[in-house]
DNA sequence: AACGATCACAACCGCCACGTG
DNA sequence: ACACGTGGCGGTTGTGATCGT
C-alpha cells in the first residue's frame, strides 16, 4: 500500500483545465522555468495538485507540441518502436520531440491498433504487408538480425541505456540511423508488422 | 430531430525509480 | 540501510464530439 495520492487533498480541483488555469500555469512556468511542481500550486494559486500542473504543462501548454493528425511516417515510426520497444510511450516519443507520450499512447490506442489488428487479420497473422516488396522483408529481417546479434533481452532498449549511461543524451543514433536510414521510404510506406510477433522474435 | 453508439483525447490513478536526509 | 518525498511513466477512465439509425 502506497501512500494516498497527492490529488486526494481536499479542495483539489479536478476534471478540464480552464483558459484561466492555463494562463496562469503558463505564465508561472514562463517565469519560473517548469520543475519543482510541488510549489507550483502553492505559488500560482492554482487548486490543482502539482501533479496534474506537470501533466497539463508537459501534455498540453509545452511549447513546440505538435497537435492534430499524425503524419504517415511518425505513424510509422510509432508502429516500427512500439513493435521493438513495446508499450514504452516516454522512450518512443523522444523520437518525435513534437509530440507527447500521452498523444502518442492515445493515437496508438485509438487508430493503430485497430488498424494493425485490420492488417493482421488481413494478413493472416504473420505476414507482413509492405506493397508487394520483398525488400521490405529483407530489411526487416536484417534489422531484427542486428538488434538480435545484440544478445540482448532487448538490444534497442540495451543501445539505449548504453549510450544514456554514457554521454547523458536522448539514446538516438542506434535506432535512429537503425530506423531513418536508406529504409525510411520504408517506414512512409508503413510496415505493419505484428507487435507480439516481431517482440517475441528479438527478445 | 432525437437518441444511442462510437470515437477521440484530456485527465486521472496507481505504481515505480530515484534523490535526499 | 532505510524512509520519505517527488517526478515520471503507463494504463485506464471520463467526457464532449461525431456518426448512424
Amino acid at each position: 500500500m502506497g501512500r494516498p495520492p497527492c490529488c486526494h487533498k481536499v479542495g483539489i480541483k479536478k476534471g478540464p483545465w480552464t483558459p484561466e488555469e492555463d494562463i496562469i500555469l503558463v505564465s508561472y512556468i514562463q517565469e519560473h522555468g517548469p520543475g519543482n511542481w510541488r510549489s507550483v500550486p502553492t505559488n500560482t494559486g492554482l487548486t490543482r495538485c502539482s501533479k496534474s500542473c506537470r501533466l497539463r504543462w508537459t501534455n498540453y501548454l509545452r511549447p513546440g507540441i505538435k497537435r492534430g493528425n499524425f503524419t504517415p511516417h511518425e505513424e510509422g515510426i510509432i508502429i516500427h518502436l512500439q513493435s521493438l520497444l513495446g508499450n514504452r510511450w516516454a522512450t518512443i516519443a523522444s523520437y518525435l520531440p513534437q509530440r507527447t507520450d500521452n498523444d502518442i499512447k492515445n493515437y496508438w490506442n485509438t487508430h493503430l491498433k485497430k488498424k494493425i489488428k485490420k492488417h493482421e487479420a488481413a494478413a493472416d497473422g504473420f505476414e507482413m504487408t509492405c506493397g508487394t516488396s520483398s525488400i521490405c522483408l529483407d530489411n526487416m529481417e536484417a534489422r531484427k538480425q542486428d538488434i538480435a546479434t545484440l544478445r540482448l533481452p532487448s538490444g534497442i532498449a540495451y543501445a539505449e541505456a548504453k549510450q544514456g549511461m554514457e554521454d547523458d543524451q536522448p539514446p538516438l543514433s542506434f535506432l535512429e540511423k537503425w530506423l531513418f536510414d536508406e529504409s525510411s521510404a520504408q517506414v512512409d510506406g508503413l510496415m505493419y508488422l505484428p507487435a507480439d510477433r516481431c517482440s517475441n522474435s528479438m527478445l
